[in-house]
DNA sequence: ATGATTATCTTGACGCTGTAAAGATAAGGG
DNA sequence: CCCTTATCTTTACAGCGTCAAGATAATCAT
């Protein structure tokens, strides 16, 4: 197995190389022959390593995922309080897609958000921010001591989540702009009210 | 310009035929040569009226809106207070996206949400619905003698599209799976608590 | 070490795609 | 009735995803 075979490690090679692609000129402009190419590989060397484009995408989409949940786990791990953490990453979250417009598409718009990486427990929903957001938020409501219904809570989860998706969504789409300073204005009341 | 000049009115037909396309086999399916031979016209011939695929695209996600747009103002015209149209807007804002979700993708996966439908005032932005929900919660507001600063008027306006949007979200992309029955529980405190 | 097996990569080909250029056809205006 | 312009066809080209056949290099069994 070592490393060096023909190329050295090609898949996370062309996984990079696909990142690159994207970020300088958009999912649109993302091929295998381009990928192929910047590894200075042919244009059929990536099918050893996937089977599709899609299996290329989708690793690449795991990739992303996990710069992702560094920053978020960043976000809360920074945060003194439950409370104090559940509104870093919720800031964390929108930046993050503030900062890179192109990743909000090319996450979200496509089938499997699911990126199978948490060696979770179960069978739980496991898209691994949302995870995160959720046991963040059962810390808060046990620091405050709330006491909620499951139901209860799962909506509240939800809601806590749609609010901060949907207003990265609003980010990132250029055509609805607002004036509004997310980032001073986040804390005061959209996530915690 | 009357109608029946080659093919009558192929604009519109590609425009149909680009539509069931997406709807029997997904957006990755579509392509200006499949909707030109379903109008059975040459494939050069969408030329004519769009100078490219994205044109063409533009003015399918255009009149997927307008069908969007239609089913929230019934939704709206169908309450018989301003809280009511607020929720009953809001089931059917998540309704539509839950009974197709292809369009969710569709609409919102590329960068021009604004679809400039609207005969619109000023240089207000200018996404129909976002612009619906506005005004039926500005009305909310009125209807409860509500007093708000503008800057809270649009940080609630935000927060309650945020929440609706990222439920479709939630609602469409398979991956994220919860057991809550939507459309009981919306009413109950999601929207308005 | 040797020979077989497997993983990796190259080359060549196929059909589909978006798009441009050149020409045909038909509608409408002077 | 000609001229202009909108509409459509034909032909062509490069880029794409993918497959098949082969070459090459690493690994493994003996």
């Amino acid at each position: 197995m070592a490393d060096g075979y023909h190329h050295g490690n090609l898949r996370q090679a062309l996984i990079d190389a696909g990142i690159r692609i994207i970020n300088d000129s958009g999912e649109s402009n993302l091929s295998l022959r381009k990928a192929a190419a910047l590894c200075e590989v042919s244009h059929a060397a990536p099918y050893a390593h996937f089977k599709d484009k899609e299996e290329l995408v989708e690793a690449i989409k795991e990739s992303v995922t996990c710069q992702f949940m560094e920053e978020l786990t960043n976000a809360v791990d920074s945060g003194r309080t439950a409370e104090e953490s559940l509104l870093l990453m919720g800031k964390a979250y929108v930046q993050f897609f503030i900062r890179k417009p192109d990743y909000f598409k090319f996450l979200f718009s496509s089938q499997n958000i699911i990126a199978h990486i948490s060696d979770s427990k179960d069978s739980e929903d496991d898209y691994p921010p949302f995870l995160l957001l959720k046991d963040i938020y059962l810390k808060y409501l046990k620091e405050k001591k709330i006491r909620r219904s499951t139901k209860q809570k799962e909506i509240d989860i939800i809601k806590l989540w749609s609010t901060v998706h949907g207003l990265s969504s609003i980010a990132c789409m250029s055509g609805v702009t607002t004036s509004i300073d997310w980032e001073s204005e986040l804390s005061k009341d959209l996530l915690i009210n």
